[in-house]
DNA sequence: CCTTGTTTTGACAATGGTTGTCAATCTTTA
DNA sequence: TAAAGATTGACAACCATTGTCAAAACAAGG
């Protein structure tokens, strides 16, 4: 994820905006905005539902975190270490998330769509399987 | 797309899933539940919209259609040429179709995963992009 | 053809994630 | 400190999808 990201757009800096990073940054795995929500009112930190949708929107606007949508529909985010773009393993059961790197198919998904004509292109890649830990007890 | 199919699960023959499957048959790129029902009505066939759902549900489960989903978040369901598995170039704008095949891109998520330890994987890939046809016009 | 047991249908309600609304509040800058 | 503008949040609205359940359709025998 994190391709072509536009410009910051300059924003202010609020009370909420800090608390949806904070949680960001020590949230080790993709987390969905209605859990972040909920982490931050068990805080006691709380923000409006509607806020934490539209402060990570534009997070993920601005390539600031990468989002996944899982197969139930719903969107999670994820405050990644590296900055280039990379693609995640995650753990199907409790979202443990690698971030990998894979320069022979961004390599392969370019000429694919240079051979069929197709231009301004990106493209979507998740592993989901189950990690060690959730194998193990499974 | 088309990973591990169940077998298929009998079912009887009515006039609404052969409905469903003959706008499948003749419809060249991916569609949602919701046009697809439109088609439908437009035509005359009327299904009821949840029998819709139904139907491409289990064909999604049977694999003999593809799934996609849209960054707006809603299904596209496609009956595709090739029987194995197989990902999709996707035309942003109009929604043209290439079925691509990459068997590169199999191993290296295969032994991605089976580097950190992960099992029981899967992979989503799909590379979207304007095809010849909608670059030309803009 | 009927009959019977099972599957399927569809109108409608309900769900659930997400976005829109808009007056009140907070930031920033002057 | 004040004015201009961005942000917030409670709540309603949206919209794709799923659940409900009685009525209708199907398949297999008889
Ligand atoms: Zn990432
Ligand atoms: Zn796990
Ligand atoms: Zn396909
Ligand atoms: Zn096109």
């Amino acid at each position: 994820m994190s391709l072509q990201q536009q410009p910051v757009k300059e924003q202010r800096r609020t009370r909420q905006r800090a608390a949806v990073d904070e949680v960001l940054e020590e949230t080790e795995d993709f987390i969905s905005a209605q859990d972040l929500h909920a982490v931050l009112r068990t805080r006691g930190m709380s923000v409006g539902l509607a806020t934490v949708y539209r402060t990570l929107q534009t997070l993920a606007d601005n390539g600031q975190v990468d989002v996944l949508h899982t197969s139930s529909g719903e969107a999670a985010y994820r405050r990644c270490a590296r900055d280039e773009h990379h693609h995640h393993l995650v753990c199907r059961s409790c979202k443990a998330t690698v971030e990998v790197a894979g320069p022979a198919v961004e390599r392969w998904t370019k000429s694919v769509a240079k051979e069929h004509g197709y231009v301004d292109v990106a493209h979507t890649l998740e592993i989901f399987g189950l990690c060690p830990r959730c194998a193990a007890q499974q």
